[in-house]
DNA sequence: AGCTTGCCTTAGACCCTGTCCAATGTAGGG
DNA sequence: CCCTACATTGGACAGGGTCTAAGGCAAGCT
């Protein structure tokens, strides 16, 4: 986390007001905020940030392999930052809640040639969709 | 095809001319059409059609079971006919072609219950991402 | 074949997510 | 402590999608 604070500066990035509580605001584990939820919480810490800035940051934090953007079900994307661990996704159909979990094996290796349709494949992503233990109680 | 549409008349549709036409459009193998592509392709055969009718159509289908919607980038979703043989997908990078794909396997079997949280889990849907033979000439 | 009725369609307003811009502010090197 | 290149801001804008009120028409009934 203050890791990442010195990656950022050493690649360059002034470090503003903003962009830490930007860094601050998506630390921890299975963190999948929407920007609008990482603008709320950063103004909560922060009230003038603005909206742009917020998209702003979460684009550079993107390109440079700090975040991934996970897009779930078609609404706002939302923004990941265990960027450093491949990992895949577990969702509660019900309440939209997200897990991070690491499947055995290479999803990979199950599409046969015959498969491919003449693809270089590069990268498989899995989507886990079921019903969490809060919604199914 | 006609199957579907007898299928739609059971289920209690009235079958209007737009309907018709939007079933027509979305008929074939690897296809997943944008709502506006649907659209424009309708208004080819029905100039009149709207908006709101194609939209409306479109997730009366997908309730019915008889498309299924594929968000692939957090653009427009994408609406697939071929809702009754269950597939995956595999997608060009570059110019964003999608085809149907069987891999081998279950994923489910690869989500060991110690990465489950406690979901049920009740579907894997995995999105391969490649370049397609035209995009790598 | 005509009537009736309730389901369908339509245009356009509206919402949500995200991008862009010109004006203003400021981090950090000298 | 100044300077300036880089960052932030509010608001306009764009794409994708939903909603509504008014009028249209499929299909069952006679
Ligand atoms: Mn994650
Ligand atoms: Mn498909
Ligand atoms: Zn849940
Ligand atoms: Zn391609």
């Amino acid at each position: 986390m203050s890791d990442l604070l010195d990656r950022l500066r050493e690649g360059g990035w002034r470090l503003t007001a903003q962009r830490r509580v930007v860094a601050e605001v998506l630390d921890g584990d299975h963190v999948h905020l929407t920007a609008d939820e990482v603008h709320s919480r950063a103004a909560a810490r922060l009230p003038e940030i603005s909206r742009a800035t917020v998209y702003n940051t979460l684009r550079e934090l993107v390109q440079r392999g700090e975040v991934v953007e996970v897009s779930t079900d078609g609404r706002a994307k939302r923004y990941d930052p265990n960027a450093h661990r491949p990992h895949h996704h577990l969702l509660c159909a019900r309440c939209g809640s997200i897990r991070d979990v690491h499947p055995t094996g290479d999803p990979l290796a199950n599409l046969p040639a015959s498969e491919s349709f003449g693809f270089t494949v590069l990268e498989a992503e899995v989507t886990y969709r079921g019903i969490c233990p809060d919604c199914a109680a």
